[in-house]
Order: C-alpha cells, then sequence, then structure tokens
DNA sequence: GATGAATGAGCGTTCATTCAT
DNA sequence: GATGAATGAACGCTCATTCAT
C-alpha cells in the first residue's frame, strides 16, 4: 500500500484493475496524464470512478503502475541477445534494442519519462531498480570484449548514452526541430554504434 | 501584444515585470511551471494577482516570456568561440559550450524544456528559431574541416547529439539513477568529443 | 445535453436538480440573473457549487431551463378556453389569459423577458418556438368570427398588442411612474378589449 | 452629488465630462452597459481611468446622466404640436410622436430601459418626472376634445399605451419573433389610433 | 464490492475602484 | 487636475476525492 495500489484478491478486481490500467494507456495516446481526469479513464474503463478508488489510494498512484506495465510488457517480448561474436555486434545490438523498445510504447514511456521529471519522488524507487537492469544488461553485453577496467569506467556512460540518445527523437519528435524530424532512424543508429564502438577501442 | 505580453512604459511597471519574472524563476527552481499558480507567482513576487495580469495576457503569457529571458542571458554571456585549428578543437569547443549552456540556468531549461513538450504549440516557433542557430553553429564550426559532403550529412545529427547527450545529467540529474549520477561531466564531454570526432573520420 | 442540461438519472439528483431551480427563482425574485453567482445559487440550494455543475454545463444553460420551466407550468394550469360565441368575446378571452399568465409566474417571465433581450442568442430558438404558439393561439381563436384576409392582416398586430401592453405594468410595475401604478388592471383590459374589438370591427 | 455626479467647475472639465458621455453612448451602440468596462470608456474618451473617476462617482452614476441627456436631446428637437382640430388629428400626433422618439436615440433608450429595470433605484427620481411630463402632455393634447370626466380617467391609459406599445418593435426588434419583424411600423401606428379613437368615443 | 452524486478547495481571469506619481 | 499602475474581491468553472446508497 505504500505504493498506493491497493492489493486486489479477487479475480473480478483483478479484471478491473486491467481494465483501468488499459483505459490510462489508452487515453495516454491522445493527451498528457495530467490532462487525463479520473473521471475519463473510469468512463473509458467502463467502471465508476469509485472503482478507480479502490484500486489506487489517488491519481499519483497510477504513474507506479505505468512503470509495472513498462517492465511487464518488456517481459512479454524480451530481447532476445542473440549470441554476439564481436564487439560491433554487441553495441548494434544494444542500440537497436533501445531503439525497438522506445518505439514500442512510446505513449508509455513518454507519460512516464515527464512525469518522473515532474513527480521524482512518485516512482523514484522503481525507476532506480530499472535503470540498473539496464546498466547490468550494459556490462554483460560488454564483458566478453573488454577489459574489466574499460568496462567499469565505460559501461555507465554506454548505458547513458544509449538510454538517452533516442529519447528526443523518439519520444518527442513533433516537438523536435525540422531537421531533427528529418534524420533517419537507422542511420541515427548506425552512427552511433559507430561512434561508441569507435569509443570502446580508444 | 502579439505575444501576449503587455508593454511596460513606466519605470514602475518595469520593476513590476522584472520582479514577477524572477519570482516565476524563483519558484521554477522548486516546481514545474503547471504547478505554479498566478497567484503564487504574485504573492513571491509582493504584487497583486491583477499586476500580473497588467503585463501578462494570461498564465500561458510567461513561456515566451522565459524564452526570450533565456536568450537574453545567453546574450549576457556570449559565447566567444577562440579561433580553432583542428577539428578536435572544434568539437571539443561545441561540446564545452553545450555543457556550460545548459548548466547556465539550468532551472530555465528546465522549465522550457518540459514545457515545450508539454504545452508545445506555446513556444512552437521561438522554439524553432532557436534550434535553427544551434544547427547552423555547428555548421559554420565544421566548415573549415571537412567536405561539404560530410558536413551537410552529419551536421544535424551532431547538433543532435550535442544538444541532447547532456540533458539528463545536467537537467534532471536527481531523476537519474545512482549510476548516472556518479558520471563525472567533464569525463562525459571527454567521450563525447572522442565519439564525434571518430564519427566525423570515419 | 444539446442544451447544457444534464440528464438526472437518480433520485437525489432530481431532488437537488429541482432544489437548485427552486433556489435560482428564489434569487430571481430579489435580483437580476447577471447579479446572482453560481455560488449564491448553490447556496441557496443547500448543496455544493460542483452540484450545480454537475446538472447544468454552465451559468447560461440556466435561461433554457428557466424558459422550459414557463412552459411547464402553463401546462399544469392549461388555459381553457371555453367556447366562445361572439368577437367579443374571444378578444375578451385572449386578453384575460395574457392577463392571467403574465402574473403568474412574474418572476420567472421577469428573468425571461430581461434576458431574452440581454443574450438573445441564448434561447433564440425556445422563444421564437413560443412566440409562434402565440401567434397561432390569436388566429384560432379569431378565425371564426372574421374574414381570413383580415385575420392574416391583423392577427400578428393583436398577438404583439395582446403580448406587450401588459408587460410594463404586470413585470415592472414598481419601476413604472406613480399614475401607472394606480392603473386598474381590470380596467386596462376591459379597455384593450374595447380597442382590439373596435379595430377589428374598422 | 447626490446623484453620483460631481459637478464640473471649469471648461475643460466639462469638455472632458462631454466626451466621456458621448464614448459611453458610442459604446452604448455595440453592446451593453454591463458589458462596457470603465476602462474602456474612458479609452474610447482619450482619457485616463482616473479622469472618469473624477467626473462621475462610481460606474452607477452613468445612468442617470444618461437620462439627462436623453432629456437635453428631446429639448434639442422639441416636439411641435401643430395645432390639431379634431381628437383624431391629436391621436395621430401623439402617436407618431411617441414613434418617432423612440427610434431617434434607440440605443440610449435602451440603455436606459434596461437599467431602469435592472437598478430602479439608480434613476428612479428622473425616470418619475419624465414620465410624468409624458401624461402631462397627453392631458394638455386631449383637453380641447372630451370632457373632463373622460380625460381623468383615460389619459393615464392613454399615456401608457402610447409609450408602451412600440417598445418591443422598435427597442428590440431584432430579438422579436418574426412575424413582429414583419409588422410594419406605420401600420401599427395606423391601427393604434384607429384603437385609441375607438376608445375615447366609446 | 460497486456506484456515481456530491463535495469544495483551488484555479485562471476580470474589472470597479484607489492613489502615488 | 490628470494619469494609469496597482489592487483584490469576486466570478465561472474544474476535478481529485469521498461516501451514502
Amino acid at each position: 500500500m505504500t505504493n498506493g495500489i491497493k492489493p486486489a484478491q479477487q479475480k473480478r478486481s483483478l479484471e478491473k484493475q486491467k481494465k483501468i490500467i488499459i483505459a490510462l494507456e489508452t487515453l495516454l495516446k491522445e493527451k498528457d496524464f495530467s490532462q487525463i481526469s479520473v473521471a475519463a479513464i473510469a468512463d473509458k474503463a467502463g467502471v465508476a470512478v469509485g472503482t478507480v478508488y479502490r484500486r489506487f489510494a489517488n491519481k499519483d498512484a497510477f504513474l507506479p503502475i505505468l512503470l509495472e506495465r513498462m517492465k511487464e510488457k518488456a517481459k512479454e517480448q524480451p530481447v532476445e541477445l542473440s549470441e554476439v561474436s564481436t564487439l560491433e555486434d554487441a553495441i548494434t545490438q544494444l542500440v537497436s534494442i533501445a531503439l525497438m523498445q522506445l518505439k514500442e510504447d512510446r505513449n508509455l514511456f513518454r507519460a512516464i519519462y515527464l512525469n518522473v521529471r515532474l513527480n521524482p519522488h512518485l516512482i523514484a524507487d522503481d525507476w532506480e531498480e530499472m535503470e540498473k537492469q539496464a546498466l547490468s544488461q550494459v556490462e554483460n553485453l560488454l564483458r566478453p570484449f573488454i577489459t574489466e577496467d574499460k568496462r567499469v569506467r565505460l559501461a555507465p556512460f554506454i548505458a547513458y548514452v544509449a538510454g538517452t540518445v533516442f529519447i528526443e527523437k523518439i519520444l518527442f519528435n513533433e516537438t523536435a526541430p525540422y531537421w531533427v524530424q528529418k534524420l533517419d532512424e537507422n542511420d541515427m543508429a548506425t552512427h552511433i554504434k559507430t561512434m561508441l564502438v569507435a569509443l570502446l577501442h580508444s
């Protein structure tokens, strides 16, 4: 309950809870979280407002849920790291995974991204955890190909770049200036790969 | 008046207008623009609500003002491009300028950054213009060192990276995961320089 | 919902809706609609402001309601046209009906009358319809006694006079000069009847 | 000062006062008094808000001024009663004068008419006086042609009808139903004359 | 458990009025 | 006297939250 989500014990409850979350996700495709009223969510979900509040302590409690949902989705379509034989392969995969995941569930990411920044406290812990996972994935990916020393030194930066560099392009392309909108995703991915490989070889 | 800002004619007015903007900037250090009420701004500025509305057509009129303020500040401490003799120097300067500008007026940037994404329409044109300037600066910087072809192809991407890669680290460091917080800005700058130079040489 | 009135589904809602309308009617006895705040209505009705807005889209939505209410009341005490055998009888009835209806629900009429003039667009259609009914009633009343030609020519004028001539006396008697206040309603009705009959015989 | 109008002693003041009133009259042609802000009046008059308040105690103080202005205008173009030789002539003149005066300065009348009803207390006395004049005019007009008894009995009613019956048609024709809009003013005048003459002969 | 009517604090905004300049 | 910047009460309206049914 610390996170504001009230455990559902019955099957019916769980269904409703899912309905509500899906309703929110649907609405997030149209507008920002702050512009979505609880009533609108209830409406879209086909339940009463009170029912929403039986599952969620308050409106803020949706954010952690959305994070949870993101993790869940990540698991549903797990990133299968095919065996890679070269550093270049590894980096290529890393970049393409980052790109794919962001494109998948763009709206979810946007909502979470903006709200983490608007209300950091709401989901601090979950967020932290997710990012930690990302880092260790990067470390695992690099391990076979570079020295421990280099890995420790560069993995955080590489994880940072991989997680950051596409945000503007993918999540906020509409707000981006014209020339950013013209940048091709795949070209970008290639450039980034080139750069990261060069960095690791430097 | 087209932008919703009403010209102040008297000395007293200008003072109050300044007070109001400073009040807003102060509040922006604590919370997001959407969470700041006009009454709160007036209160912080020590003026009445009506006084705020005498200077600003409505709450939205603050956003353009913030952008303006950003430009103004940028002019106050102009970026002096010392003459650069190598591509590496040029990139080094580019990266360090991006970093510096972002650190300077972090709060202003945060407010604008988030609001551009939350309400793109409000300051679309100004924003566009600023970004265009950034691109042409990058192009000028690269011109002496690389072929026209390469420049046209890579300048937008480089501008994009330079403008994007520090955002998380500088503007939202608190919300970033622990290992990102440990990343050293200067190390980051060095890495990025290395990467961009490598890309341009590739 | 097109008219801004939200349908009430529960018994409790209907009660409140009624309470709100009655509160408004009460307040209309004291002051004009434009001088009555939504908060005052809510207060008088013993409900919260939000409750008012749950039933009425906005303040303007009250005007159509008032018109509706007027029609409703008109139905409650329907005008029973006893069979009339002479033109004089018909006119007598017409005038006395106009007088009676205006006296009944004086306040309602006042509010509507003034607001139709202050904000014509708000209830234009309903109003139009009501007036049309009035005209056709007059035409029906006259049909047996005068030629088609005369009826077509004079009915609109007669309807106009019948609908207009009592307004000052009945709705705004307090604002009228002393000698108007001394005019006796029944005398007036007699005079008007005399005049209209004479006109029709001319 | 009881009426809220502050006496102007200097020529310059009087000019400004006149400017202000004319500005108000101009604005009244476009919108209702309640929708005209003091600032707008000052603006139109080319003076400062404070100047308006130096001449008028508050916004309500304009109403009496408007009444005054109406009287003034009435004097400027005095109704010249040509000598009448029959009762019919007298009534014809009465009706046509009422019609003319109302058409002249329609906007002024509208503003006053509505505001007298919205805020009766503001101009009660002046209004009363004007109406009394109207009655005595009617009495004078009728004196030569009918018995004292009849005159005393019918004059108030006739004055009432003459002053009332055109209001809807002339002042609020736009809000009136279609068939009222189609009524011809001159036809109306003729009908009314016919009716009043018949009444007096009855 | 579920419902949705009810709540009321809070928002952005207006404008009659005041008063320092 | 004239100015117009400053005031702040009041308005219409929204919406997260509660709770009687």
